[in-house]
DNA sequence: TAACCTGTTGACAACGTTGTCTATCGGCCC
DNA sequence: GGGCCGATAGACAACGTTGTCAACAGGTTA
């Protein structure tokens, strides 16, 4: 910039004001330095910038991880978002490790970003507390915070949605729903797992009900374990997407009913359709985002608990009735 | 930072020295500096450290659309790795569109990113060459840049694959082979027609050809279309996994032999299974980024032009005979 | 003519770091 | 005791911007 200023015979702060479209400098000055700025291939740093001004114009997105679709869409939603108001967008997965995430939020914080939307993977958030007190708006999409934290939130809601998949399968006579679930301690399992055991009620069977980290070997033990049941199930309830796909691998001919949670893509095209309890991730990357800025400018109201209803779409696999089996 | 010195009673450069692990400073008064820094619950300023140091540890990622699952396991890969080097990734996508992708590069500069990956969307980059010439290292994945530019690519071999996925028909007995692929200003969409042509040779019908962005309305046309000539297709081959997709979502029940370019999720579990051309977005976006940090290190060799070899599984689709029709 | 605007421009400090250079101190060698 | 050394500490400038304030010219008003 100060070459830039040189070259135009001008101070630095009016390249400054040209740079930055102030008003208050003569149409023909204005000129003389665009051109100087052409001419040198002159770019503003924007560091110095932030460094003076304060802000960075810089969101920071914390993730369970890029690749799986559902954070794909969630990370594509709230990168639009981002772009039209003029930010850019510092991102991270966390692979479901408090430690990694915890990093990735201080590294955020420590490069002031604007605000933060997480998908947090630990459950002790009270390191958030002093960025909160700074004044950065965080938003947490998908799971709450840990105890102690209170900032706004955009839920999928998990329990309606797992009874609402119950309640289908119950509708069309099952009475053994088996529920293959993700490990217990993440937010969304549990309060899928609790709408599974509250639809279910008395026909509730822990025998039926497998927590785990869906990899394939752990799917392919529960559900074998569970079809050499006496009484095996004649229906599956899965409970996110990973846990499906991985439950349709290992199921080899056997063909109970099911409905998952999330919906994925090709689900119609499998023989029978895969029904599903569908969220919408870029629904609730907008919607997360939108609160964000929302709160950057100026919103100090309560903090927002927005829960996104979900949607049952039967395709097929949820419609078999135990006489199909 | 000026807080914590006071606080601990001592000069602002030694703060510094302790944030930043220099020798030089007696444990004790480290000590002293430890606690003022937990007290006041300082993190140091990452902008102004940029400022004065002229590196921000951060790398500009640009892709088409992190919802693509292609480009997610890219993102992904590349995220891992620049985060192992102790740097962020700033992330954007075109959508396809070449403004888009010149805005946000640069916009990356202007924040003066370390390196740049891009899967560009244009063909004109010229607009890097003040960049480049700065010294900014820059790596095109999956697409070359545009003429005048001469920077390292990482590419998949998309005329061999092509080659591979015709070939491989061809020995099923099929002498009717369409191809459906994007539209061809996409490289990586021409390279593949190149090798469809190519092995095809005297067997080429360009009715059987058609090269569009996959929309649904348009790959259902082409189909149909296809499929109403006297001598219609007995083989499909699909330009990526969007063409793929959309192209078994509207076969409704003509059932050709099929091989796709891209292994997508769920490819097995169809039926029949889908057979395809794979490539691994994970080693490209790993051998991208680490060819960006070995620049980084100082390596000023001639550019680099890698190209990473493509699979064809075969899952049913693609072993299908004219006879199966 | 003096006082007062308005439009344009520039000088200067400040943002929070880090690199360079200098100062102090105790110990050691001659 | 004088000179030198290493270890520790601090003073100061600089990175490239932008906010504040002052200066100036030219025109208008009292």
């Amino acid at each position: 910039m100060k070459d830039v200023a040189s070259a135009a015979g001008v101070a630095l702060k009016t390249v400054s004001r040209v740079v930055n479209g102030e008003p208050g400098v003569h149409p023909e000055t204005a000129e003389r330095v665009r051109a100087a700025i052409d001419r040198l291939g002159y770019s503003r740093n924007e560091s110095a910038r932030v460094l003076r001004r304060g802000t960075t114009a810089t969101i920071g997105l914390v993730i369970e991880d890029v690749a799986d679709p559902f954070y794909a869409g969630l990370s594509r939603a709230v990168e639009t978002v981002v772009i039209d108001h003029g930010c850019l967008l510092l991102s991270g997965s966390s692979g479901e490790q408090p430690g990694r995430e915890r990093e990735l939020v201080e590294t955020f914080c420590a490069r002031r970003v604007d605000g933060l939307i997480m998908v947090p993977a630990g459950d002790d958030h009270t390191y958030l507390r002093p960025e909160l007190e700074a004044g950065t708006p965080v938003v947490f999409a998908d799971r709450p915070p840990g105890a102690g934290i209170d900032v706004d939130t955009v839920l999928s809601d998990n329990v309606g949605g797992a009874r609402q998949a119950v309640r289908h399968l119950l509708s069309h006579g099952h009475r053994r729903i088996a529920f293959l679930g993700d490990d217990p301690a993440i937010f969304t399992a549990a309060g899928r797992l609790q709408g599974y055991k509250e639809e279910l009620g008395g026909l509730f069977d822990q025998r039926l009900v497998s927590m785990r980290t869906p990899t394939p070997e752990a799917v392919r033990a529960a559900v074998d374990h569970m079809f050499d049941l006496d009484d095996p199930p004649t229906a599956l309830f899965t409970g996110n997407g990973r846990c499906t796909v991985t439950t349709l691998r290992v199921l080899d001919g056997r063909r109970p009913a099911l409905v998952g949670f999330d919906d994925f893509e090709l689900a119609d095209l499998l023989d029978p359709g895969v029904s599903v309890v569908a969220q919408d991730p870029s629904w609730m990357g907008r919607v997360a985002a939108e609160l964000l800025f929302r709160r950057l400018r100026g919103d100090t109201g309560p903090s927002e608990h927005i829960e996104l209803p979900v949607r049952l779409i039967p395709r097929g696999s949820g419609e078999l009735t135990p006489g199909d089996l």
